[in-house]
Formats: C-alpha cells, sequence, structure tokens
DNA sequence: AGTGCCATTATCCGAATGGACAATAGGCGC
DNA sequence: GCGCCTATTGTCCATTCGGATAATGGCACT
C-alpha cells in the first residue's frame, strides 16, 4: 500500500490570486501539508515542479500560456511519478477524460467544500484516485458515441468558428465533399442535428473552448 | 463626497467554498473591512442581506439557484443604495453591461490580485465606479452593432440549441418567416455569417450561458 | 400628424446543409 | 490474407438557410 510521508509537500498552480489565497487557507488547517510553491502559469508551474518535485500538485486546467492538461503532461513526461490533482471549474466530460487519461490523481471542482478537498488530497497521496460523484457521473454520461478521430478534431473548431464546409476544405487541404464527411461524423458522434446544435454541444462537453 | 464609516461590512455571495476562504484571508488584511455574512445562493444571499445590510457586498455572477444579475436587482430592488461590487469569471461585454446597467458598482475579474481587489473596494465604497482597463476595453469594444430587441433574445437561445426556424416558429408561437427575420436581424446585429457562428459569439459574449 | 422602431408576414432565389449510399485506398491487428 | 477502421472522394435529393426586398399594423415620441 502506497502511503506518503509527512509533511506533505504541495504546489499550486492557478491564476486566480484570491483562490490560491483560499487553497492556503484550507491547506494550512492540515498540519502535515505544506505548500512550498506556488505557480501563476505552466511555464512557472514546470519550473517551481523542478525546483521543489512536491509530493502533490493542484492544478488549474486553465492558465494564461497552456492549458492545465498540457502542464501535466509535460510535469509527467519528466517526472512520471508526479501526482498532480486537477482543481478546475470546467465540468464537460472530455476535460475530465483527458485529465485522467494523461495521469491526474483526481479530479475536482473549485466548488469543492474544504473539508472534501483535503480529504481528496490525502486519498490522491496514498495512491488512490479521488473522483467525486458528481464527477464520476459526467463521465459514465459520456461515450455512448465513439471517441473522436484526429481529423474530427481538426475539423469541430473550424465548425465552431462557423466555417462552411467549403472554408474547411480549403483550410485543412482536401474538398468539400472530405469535409462534409467528417462533419456528418461528428453530427452523428455527438448526437447532433445540425452543426448549430454541435457547436453547443462541443462547448459544454469541453471538446472545444471558447475565446 | 461619499465616504464609508470604518469598520466597512461586507457580505460574500459566492457558491466556491475555496474561494470564500481566499477572500476572507485577502479581506483579513484591512482591519477597517469586516465580513459580517456569506452566501452561497441568489436566496441566502437575499436573507443575509435583510439580516445585515451590509455596506458592500462581493457578488459572483453565476450562482445555483439564480444568476448573479438577478440576485443583484433583487437586492436593490429592495435596498436602492445597496452597494454591490461583481466579481466573476465571465468577461463577455453583456455580462459587464447588465451588470452594471442593474447597478453594480464596479466588475472585477476573479483573476484580480488581492490589492487590486482592496483598492476596488475601497473605491467601491467610496462611491467611484471601479473598472479595471481589461473590463473596460471589453466595454468599448461593444456595441458597435445596435442592442437586440425582447423579442430577438427569446429567438437567440432557441438557435443556440440548434433549433431550425420551423421549431423556433412553432415554440414562439408565430410562422417561419417571423423566425427568420429574427434571425437575420441577429446575424447582422452580432456580425455572423451564419447561425453557427452566431452561437459562438453569442457565448463568447455572454448573451447566452450553456449548461 | 408625422417619424421611427419593432413585430409580423410574405416571395424569390442561389447557396449550403444533411441523409442515404457507394467506392477507393491505406493502416493495423489477428 | 482478411476484416475493421479511417480518410478521401463522389452522386442524388429534399430541406434549410441567408440575402434582397417589401408590405402591414402597433406603439412611442415629438
Amino acid at each position: 500500500m502506497a502511503s506518503f510521508h509527512p509533511p506533505l509537500t504541495l504546489l499550486i498552480v492557478d491564476d486566480h490570486y484570491v483562490f490560491r489565497a483560499g487553497l492556503r487557507a484550507v491547506l494550512s488547517l492540515r498540519k502535515d501539508f505544506r505548500v512550498v510553491a506556488e505557480a501563476g502559469d505552466g511555464t512557472e508551474a514546470l519550473t517551481a515542479f523542478r525546483e521543489h518535485e512536491p509530493g502533490m500538485t493542484l492544478m488549474d486546467l486553465r492558465l494564461p500560456d497552456a492549458t492545465g492538461i498540457e502542464t501535466l503532461r509535460r510535469i509527467r513526461q519528466e517526472f512520471p511519478a508526479a501526482r498532480v490533482l486537477m482543481l478546475t471549474t470546467f465540468d464537460g466530460d472530455e476535460d475530465i477524460h483527458r485529465a485522467l487519461e494523461a495521469g491526474a490523481c483526481g479530479y475536482l471542482l473549485k466548488s469543492v467544500p474544504g473539508p472534501e478537498l483535503l480529504q481528496a488530497i490525502e486519498a490522491a497521496a496514498l495512491g488512490r484516485r479521488y473522483i467525486p460523484p458528481q464527477v464520476q457521473k459526467r463521465l459514465e454520461e459520456r461515450a455512448t458515441f465513439g471517441e473522436l478521430t484526429d481529423r474530427e478534431r481538426e475539423v469541430l473548431p473550424l465548425v465552431v468558428k462557423g466555417l462552411t464546409n467549403k472554408d474547411i476544405a480549403g483550410i485543412l487541404g482536401f474538398t468539400e465533399f472530405t469535409a462534409k464527411a467528417h462533419v456528418r461524423s461528428l453530427l452523428s458522434k455527438l448526437g447532433a442535428a445540425d452543426r448549430t446544435e454541435l457547436v453547443s454541444i462541443a462547448v459544454q462537453r469541453g471538446l472545444v473552448h471558447l475565446e
């Protein structure tokens, strides 16, 4: 059975000053937890990780210079044993799935109450994946439809931008027919009646992020 | 010149436990600020406001049972002198505009650094509207196109759902031609080439909120 | 009384969309 | 090799969409 040797050192990665202050306050309730560093973006996160090699990292999904998942991947590429707990407002099943696939040891929503957060961190530090029921449910509702292919993932954001099949074909370098085929497949897999609904569903599920 | 008589009493309205903890931590740096109550949803917010009549309210835009703007309106209907500072992650110009129109005395993003937050609260308490440059800019980029009409605001969410003009007509009780006319007007006002792009723009600008 | 703005209905027309169906070619696993 | 999935290209066809244009009635403001 895995275990951790107190104190558990923690790295906080979040670009929200106030939220970081909240985390420090909540974490300070546990004497065996110690925040050793904070980072406001992905670059800082990597630097801080290399310097401190924390026992646990709390990571936001949206960062100024990269996504939390990219940062997670980069950290775990260098430190395969790194334990990273995602802590975010995004509850789309795609984000959850990608984070866990990339090796996150948990996925919490920022609405998590303090006691549950502490419990989750302890569970994750002991090697158990902590997934709250709410998040688990989202994940289970998923994938009645199959995974998207690489091409479909290229096409989807262009559809969301409002481009026509012809536009998409021009950008990706194939014919309008091919664009139509991929869009048709996307409609089918995501259960949308038309490309307008496709946009709504893709945004809700976290397959694309606007802004 | 307006002024406030210390201590400034504060009400926090936010459904995120950790963020509330962060706010308490940041606010505790000012000895003339005192948090007198917290609320996790709109109903609690109204109850807490009636009981404490705080000098300043910090309000999130997304609440479990209502929007922050609805709650803001309800509070200011009962207490026209209420000072409410919006504190949210949403940076769409429509949300900003509606909040200020509803009488918010400021609009801050949750990424605000602690010192700026304290400064903003003090400014707002002294009767000055505190709008950070980033938010101000968003507001100025706005409204090259005109305001939406009531009907257009009814039609827009239905378009976002992926409904056809015929569907929309059926739901709202007029003919397909009328639906087309409203959609055409929306496309023109929001600068979208088609209804797919309309969805993206509407979500980005905060005219509709998914989920 | 006149002037806007809005909601509603309508027609015409070319373009885009979505469904059904099919064919070719490449990669991967068994 | 054979099957399966994917990418690609294509046809046919009915529906939907979006642009241009316009007429009607209501309501508000002047």
